[in-house]
Formats: structure tokens, C-alpha cells, sequence
DNA sequence: AGCACGCCGACT
DNA sequence: GTCGGCGTGCTC
């Protein structure tokens, strides 16, 4: 009997794919492991072994491996059965999970190259002129890849010219297969063995006499080595002593100096010793006893603190009797809180059994890390990490933890898989038999909702660390002070004034604008007209530090315009406002004062977050404007004062949870404010002081927009009362997501009746030239979820059949929120 | 997702 | 007349 292995290939496809293996390959495969297999005319792909068989496919003849790429699995069982959960709750493919879950790193690909053929000779008139110029520059460099020659060329389409090329022999092409991670290579110096005597290194020091500079590099690496008794690194020795690294290389060369190179990890640790974790308050230790409680019922529990209340060290406490117990840790936080603040606050506890896990590390990073977490490295018995580390291949996790749960940047939106880490983690500690937690000080509806139907074990913590008090949040009225003139642009008198005497302390002062750019429309004050983006349905938003008018949804951009574009007009107006504009007007109120801005277009760059805040904190700024970006777990002690321009811009944004986000968004920004010994205060300039989540806001009442939320949730059939899956469907061509977009939910509604809405244009019906229809489906508590999808699939079936919509794409979308 | 095969407009 | 545009179909 013939052995077959079925694979994922990373691509999004429904099917896993059969290869024949060897029988001694069929012994050696287990699932887990990646294997190199031909895919399609020539390409090469990596696939992880799904499982070993003996079941001939009958409509096919099974393609061999071309190579098995490592030697133990590189992911477990457990992993396996979550990518299955994953794939089939999401409503993705194997392909998609592999493609998120695995490090780049790990999925290797084929890359045509093409070298010189057979033919020694090629008369040059055979050669069409394209052809000549990839036969010419192949005659000075030994291997062209596919892009080499399309740069060569000027163009993209090169497949022809090579086939060309094959046909007339003068080349051939090869796939080769690359390894993306190389361990990093630490180069190190040695005396050469010759000279280890006494007598040769006597010589030796004669024989340098005439090159000073020589031997004291020799001398320096002869007194490193005796101090430290380690193998001595190249930048160490040439620091010590002073010389280039010319002088290093002429020794090596000359046979004095040896060099070798030995692998380090890439994540290291250099910190001091660990420090012991602080004493809990009486209400953090009650917390802990009720979590540690909690947990013996409810696999999963919620911890409502409020903000600065101390919630890390209770997870502290939390997971330092975890890795008693020899299990591994999950730390999960939205991207953006993941701060060298937290990172540094638990290596002090912990030391270098933290490993952190985040976007902005390297693929070879990424690697590291894995491969730490597969073998259950001291190095990595807590990870640290942003959404998409509930995929690293842990083998025994005893508890996640959930920071900030209610963040939305926990679900993902856009490459499939569609998943929210946070549901996600829930499933994975049930996998592993663990706990989770969930903290906020701000809890999302459905979690405490889940928390209130005894689902999930809850425990709050009310009280601030060191008693320090709530700030005090007042509603400022703008359209009552633009009545009575006490504007100075975005600015009321009571924000002014109250800053003013902060500032007059020495305290610092955060100002939340929920925009970036300057100004979001420019408008023509003579014919009305709007720049608009070309690709999408959005005007153009100005950005005054480079002059320039910017798409935020294609990134677009174009220089401002002198005047207007359609009338020549020279009056324009800015409508809006954004964090650069308030940047500037704080500049011209307070010139006296420092002023920065913290956006995404300040905070490029792999440090460019990190400066900031540093700079906050030293205090060399006085006053911060920034985006949401600032809510995040930050922990300024001087801040004293929060400003929020303007509240009703996020209350009024068309979704079902704008009321649940501003009450979240405003209550943490708000949180940065005393978070000392001082009360913070925090005014919230509103044109609708009247509106019930700002009045939940300034007392802080958390279970009245509970209440009031679920109330509406209730009635408008929204989550967390009923489930949902958003379609959307895209196309370049307009009438045809019309049509399309009919006809879809025409099926589903001969399925599911009302709980159908749409088709419906998002608000911005074209991103990059593509033409949006959503499609929702309410799903009440009582229908199976499992048929419902079903029901989806099949209609999504069909409709694929259909060969005038084939080209719309379709996406589905589990729990868009 | 790639990539090949196959059928219609703007160039030598 | 060809070159090259992208619609359609398949990948073990």
C-alpha cells in the first residue's frame, strides 16, 4: 500500500492537498511538520503535514514531496485542533489560519532563476531585442531572478521573454527554494593555536613590535579573555582597544587571529536582577482571593478595575503561581499598549522569563520566539504579546490574560482569518484546560453581559491604588460659548483657564482630538467645492506639516492646491479640525510651553512611540495632542489635566457601538488624568451636554450605560442579544456589487427572513476604485450557529457558480465588531 | 492567491 | 498582421 500525506497549503483554498510519500518518509512525517511540494505548473510551496494516510485519492494521481523541511513539528496537536476552530468558526481556510498563524519566516517559496543554457553560443540575430538584453546581462552575472530581469526590462509582464528565451536553449530556470530565517551569526576572535605558547606569543609580541597599533589589539584580547574568561566578540575588542576594525581584519588575515562565529538568539534580555513584587493593597489582595475563587467555577473570569487601580499586579500575582506550577503564561494587549513601560514593569518581576511578541519585531525575531515557546524555554514561560500571539505553539499554557479586553484592536479586519483574539483565547485556554482573564476598567457589553448570565466568573475592583480619587469631569457646553463669543477657536474659556493654572503648577496636560491631519474637508468659499480622494468616495483631509491633502483610506496624496480647483476661487475654508490644527492653536495660545503630537503620522518608525512617551515623561513636554493612541494602559504621574475637543464627532459615527466605544474611549483617556497623590481633572467640550453617555460618562457610571446600551441592543437585535456575520461584497464595476449584492441577499433572505438587513452602501461606498455592499445577518441566541453558516456557505456556493458575479469578491465577517 | 490558457484592441 | 490586455479555470 502506498502511503499519502494531506497538507495546508497557505493559500486560500477549501481543500487540503494529497502528496505520496516514501514509506520511510511516511514513518518519519507526523503532523506539525512542513514539507516543500510542487504546486501547480512549477511553483514550489511550503505545507504543514495535516495528517498521514493510506487512502488513495481516487479522481487524481497524487504529486511526490520534493523535500521534508524539519525534523520535529513545528506545530502541535493542540494547534492543529485550534486552527480547525479558527478556520470553521471564521469562516476561512486552513490556508488563511497557516498564513496568520505560522512567522513568515517559516513559509518558504520557490523563486525562479534563470541561468545560462546549454548552448555555448547563440547567434545574437535569433534573439529578439528583449530576449538579447536578459541573454546580455546574463553573460555578466551568473543567475537572473524573475525581478532582476523585469527591472532589466522596464516591464512586468516577463514570463514570455524567458519562454522565449528556453525555447532557443540559451538559458534554463531552476526553482530554488530559500530558508527566509538564518540564526544570527555572533563573530568571535581567538589567539590562532600556533601562538597559544608562551614562547610563540613572545615571538609573536617581537615579531609586532613594528606594528603597535597590532599589538595592542592583541594585548587588549589577550586581558578580555583573562578578566572575563568568555569567548571574546569582534565590537568588544575593538571598542576595548580602540582600533578599527581594519586592524582586527589584518590580523585575522595574517593568521594571528582566528575567527569563528557562534548563533545567538536575536530577543535577548539585559536587564538587572529581578525584584520581588509589591505588596498588594488590601483591595488588590481581595481581588486576587475573589479571581482565584472565581476560577475554581468559571474557566473564565472578568476583572472590572477602574483605571489605576492596579490590575497588573494582581495579574502579577496571578501568574507568578501559574509558573509555580510549571505551566506557561499568555499575556495578551491590544498592538498599542504593548509599551516598553509594561514590558519593563513584568521583566522586572520576571526577568528573562518574558518574551514579547509584536508586529513591530522581525520575521527572524519572530522565529526566536516561537521556537522558545515550542521547546518551553525558560526564555519564554510568558509571553507578552499583541493579537496575533494566541498562535504561538504553546504545549502547556496554564492561563491568558486579557488586558484591556474591551479593545477592538483585538479583532482582526482585514486578511482572512477574521478572528477576535479575545473569543479566540477563551477557546485556546479551553484547549489547554486553562484559565482566562479578562481585565478592563471599561469591559466591553458582551463580556460583562457574559459576566451578568453567570457565564463567565466576575470580580470588580473599584478602588483607585492609593486611594487617589476619580477625576473630576466636567461638561463643557461649546454652542452655548460660541453664543456668548468665549471661543478662541477650538478652545473654550473654562479649558483655557484650566489650563492655564496647570501649566502655572509644573503639571502636564493631554488633549484628545479623535482625528489626525489638520483639517478634513477643504471646502472652496465660493462654489463649495471639495477635493476629493480620486480613488475613493472621501474628501481629502489637509495636512499642514507637508502641505499636502491625504487619503485615509488609500493613502493618496496630493500637494494643497493654491486655489480652488474647479473656480479658481482664493478663498478657502477648513472644515473640521483634527490633532494638527489643535497643535497649532495650543502653540499660539501658549507659546511659552512645549507642545507635541502623538498620531499616527508622528509615530512612524520602530521608536517613533517610544520617544514620545520618554519625552513625556521626562517631562519635556508640557502639553500632548494626540489620537487614541494615548488612551492606552500609559501611566503619566504629572498629567493633571484632560481635554477632549470634541465628544459628539465620535458619538454620531454610524455603527451600533458608537455609544459603548465613546463611553470606553472617553473614561480611559480621562483615566490619564492624577494619577498621583493630586485629582486629575478632565474637561469634555461638547455641542450636547444633554446626551445620556456623557452624563454616564461624568459620573462614571459604568452599569447605567450598561443598562441603557443592552436596553437598545435589545431592540435593534444587536450583539451581545443576537450574533452577527457581516458580508460585504467588492468590485470595480458599480452596477455589478449591485446586482450581485441583490441577489445574495435575496437567497439568504428565503433562509432567514427579516433577520436579513441590506444591501446596504457603507458610508464609504468606494476604497481604492472598489464599490462596497454590505449585507448583515442577525443570528437571535436560539439558532444554531453552526447551520446558519452552513446555510451561508451553500448560498455563497451557488453564487460563485453564477459566472456574471464570479469576480465580485466576498467577504464574510464573524462578529464584525 | 498565482499562473496558464485563450480571445479581442493599438501598434509595426 | 502581432503584442499584450485581462477574463476564466485549475492547482493534489
Amino acid at each position: 500500500m502506498i502511503d499519502f500525506i494531506d497538507v495546508i497549503i497557505p493559500i486560500p483554498l477549501k481543500k487540503l492537498f494529497t502528496y505520496t510519500v516514501t514509506p520511510a518518509e511516511a514513518e518519519f512525517l507526523k503532523p506539525g511538520m512542513r514539507v516543500a511540494v510542487p504546486f501547480g505548473k512549477s511553483k514550489i510551496y511550503t505545507g504543514l503535514v495535516f495528517s498521514v494516510h493510506k487512502n488513495e485519492p481516487a479522481a487524481y494521481e497524487a504529486k511526490d514531496i520534493q523535500q521534508i523541511l524539519d525534523d520535529k513539528p513545528i506545530v502541535n496537536a493542540q494547534q492543529l485542533k485550534f486552527w480547525q476552530w479558527i478556520a470553521s468558526y471564521y469562516m476561512c481556510t486552513l490556508g488563511d489560519v497557516m498564513r496568520a498563524a505560522l512567522p513568515n519566516a517559516f513559509i518558504l517559496e520557490s523563486e525562479t532563476v534563470v541561468t545560462k543554457g546549454k548552448v555555448a553560443i547563440i547567434d545574437d540575430s535569433v534573439l529578439k531585442d528583449d530576449e538579447f538584453l536578459v541573454y546580455e546581462a546574463l553573460q555578466h552575472q551568473s543567475s537572473l531572478k524573475i525581478q532582476d530581469i523585469s527591472n532589466i526590462l522596464g516591464k512586468k509582464n516577463v514570463l514570455h521573454v524567458i519562454k522565449g528565451l528556453i525555447e532557443k536553449e540559451a538559458v534554463l530556470v531552476e526553482e530554488e527554494v530559500y530558508e527566509k530565517y538564518k540564526p544570527k551569526l555572533v563573530r568571535y576572535v581567538k589567539l590562532h593555536v600556533s601562538y597559544t605558547s608562551e614562547k610563540a606569543f613572545h615571538e609573536l609580541m617581537e615579531e609586532l613590535s613594528r606594528a603597535p597599533k597590532q599589538r595592542d589589539v592583541v594585548l587588549t584580547l589577550f586581558s578580555i579573555s583573562a578578566k572575563t574568561k568568555k569567548p571574546v566578540k569582534v565590537t568588544d575588542l575593538v571598542t576595548e582597544s580602540g582600533a578599527s576594525s581594519a586592524i582586527v581584519k589584518a590580523l585575522i588575515d595574517k593568521g594571528v587571529l582566528e575567527e569563528y562565529h557562534i548563533q545567538t538568539d536575536r530577543v535577548e534580555y539585559s536587564g538587572a536582577d529581578t525584584e520581588a513584587a509589591k505588596h498588594l493593597n488590601e483591595h488588590q489582595e481581595t481581588a486576587l482571593a475573589e479571581i482565584k475563587s472565581s476560577f475554581e467555577s468559571h474557566a473564565v473570569t472578568l476583572l472590572h478595575g477602574v483605571t489605576s487601580s492596579g490590575k497588573t499586579e494582581v495579574y502579577v500575582k496571578l501568574i507568578e503561581a501559574v509558573l509555580q506550577q510549571g505551566r506557561q503564561v499568555l499575556y495578551l494587549l491590544p498592538e498599542i499598549a504593548l509599551t516598553t513601560q509594561l514590558i519593563t514593569r513584568l521583566q522586572n518581576y520576571f526577568g528573562e522569563q518574558v518574551a514579547v511578541f509584536h508586529s513591530k519585531y522581525s520575521a527572524h525575531e519572530r522565529v526566536e520566539v516561537w521556537n522558545q515557546v515550542l521547546t518551553n524555554s525558560v526564555k519564554a514561560q510568558i509571553v507578552l504579546g499583541a493579537r496575533s500571539s494566541i498562535f504561538l505553539p504553546f504545549n502547556h499554557l496554564g492561563l491568558i490574560v486579557v488586558d484591556e479586553e474591551h479593545e477592538q484592536s483585538f479583532k482582526q479586519f482585514d486578511p482572512a482569518p477574521r478572528y477576535h483574539a479575545r473569543d479566540a483565547a477563551v477557546v485556546l485556554a479551553h484547549l489547554h484546560q486553562a484559565k482566562t482573564l479578562l481585565g478592563s476598567a471599561t469591559p466591553s457589553l458582551e463580556s460583562y453581559y457574559n459576566a451578568r448570565q453567570n457565564k463567565y466568573g466576575f470580580v470588580e475592583l473599584l478602588y483607585r491604588y492609593n486611594n487617589v480619587l476619580m477625576p473630576d469631569i466636567e461638561l463643557v457646553d461649546i454652542k452655548d460659548k460660541q453664543k456668548k463669543k468665549r471661543m478662541k477657536g477650538h478652545f473654550s474659556d473654562r479649558l483655557i483657564e484650566e489650563m492655564t493654572e496647570t501649566l502655572a503648577e509644573g503639571h502636564q496636560i493631554i488633549l484628545f482630538q479623535n482625528r489626525r491631519g489638520f483639517s478634513p474637508i477643504v471646502e472652496c468659499k465660493t462654489c463649495g467645492h471639495a477635493p476629493e480622494c480620486p480613488n475613493c468616495d472621501v474628501s481629502l483631509t489637509y495636512h499642514q506639516y507637508r502641505n499636502q491633502l491625504r487619503c485615509h483610506y488609500c493613502g493618496y496624496h496630493a500637494a494643497m492646491m493654491q486655489d480652488c480647483l474647479a473656480c479658481g476661487g482664493q478663498d478657502l475654508d477648513s472644515k473640521g479640525f483634527g490633532t494638527e490644527q489643535i497643535e497649532e492653536e495650543v502653540k499660539v495660545l501658549f507659546p511659552d510651553y512645549k507642545v507635541a503630537r502623538m498620531d499616527l503620522d508622528t509615530t512612524r518608525g520602530k521608536y517613533g512611540y517610544e520617544k514620545i512617551i520618554t519625552a513625556l515623561e521626562q517631562q519635556e513636554i508640557d502639553i500632548l495632542v494626540g489620537t487614541q493612541m494615548l488612551t492606552k494602559g500609559l501611566d503619566f504621574r504629572n498629567v493633571k489635566l484632560v481635554g477632549i475637543m470634541n465628544a459628539d464627532n465620535m458619538l454620531n459615527f454610524p455603527d451600533f457601538r458608537a455609544h459603548e466605544r465613546s463611553f470606553q474611549l472617553m473614561l480611559q483617556v480621562a483615566g490619564r488624568a492624577g494619577r498621583t497623590a493630586e485629582r486629575g481633572k478632565v474637561l469634555i467640550q461638547t455641542y450636547n451636554p444633554h446626551h445620556n453617555i456623557l452624563q454616564q460618562v461624568s459620573t462614571n457610571n459604568y452599569i447605567d450605560m450598561f443598562k441603557e446600551q443592552m436596553n437598545d441592543r435589545y431592540n435593534f437585535k444587536y450583539p451581545p442579544i443576537y450574533k452577527q456575520i457581516k458580508i460585504t461584497l467588492k468590485h470595480k464595476d458599480f452596477n455589478r456589487v449591485e446586482t450581485a449584492s441583490i441577489w445574495f441577499a435575496k437567497s439568504l433572505r428565503q433562509v432567514f427572513g427579516d433577520n436579513i438587513l441590506g444591501p446596504e452602501a457603507p458610508p464609504v461606498a468606494r476604497i481604492r476604485n472598489q464599490f462596497h455592499k454590505n449585507i448583515l445577518v442577525k443570528i437571535p441566541k436560539k439558532q444554531s450557529l453552526a447551520k446558519t453558516k452552513e446555510a451561508i456557505i451553500k448560498i455563497n456556493n451557488s453564487f460563485e457558480s453564477v459566472k456574471d458575479f464570479r469576480s465580485v469578491r466576498v467577504i464574510l465577517n464573524v462578529d464584525n465588531f
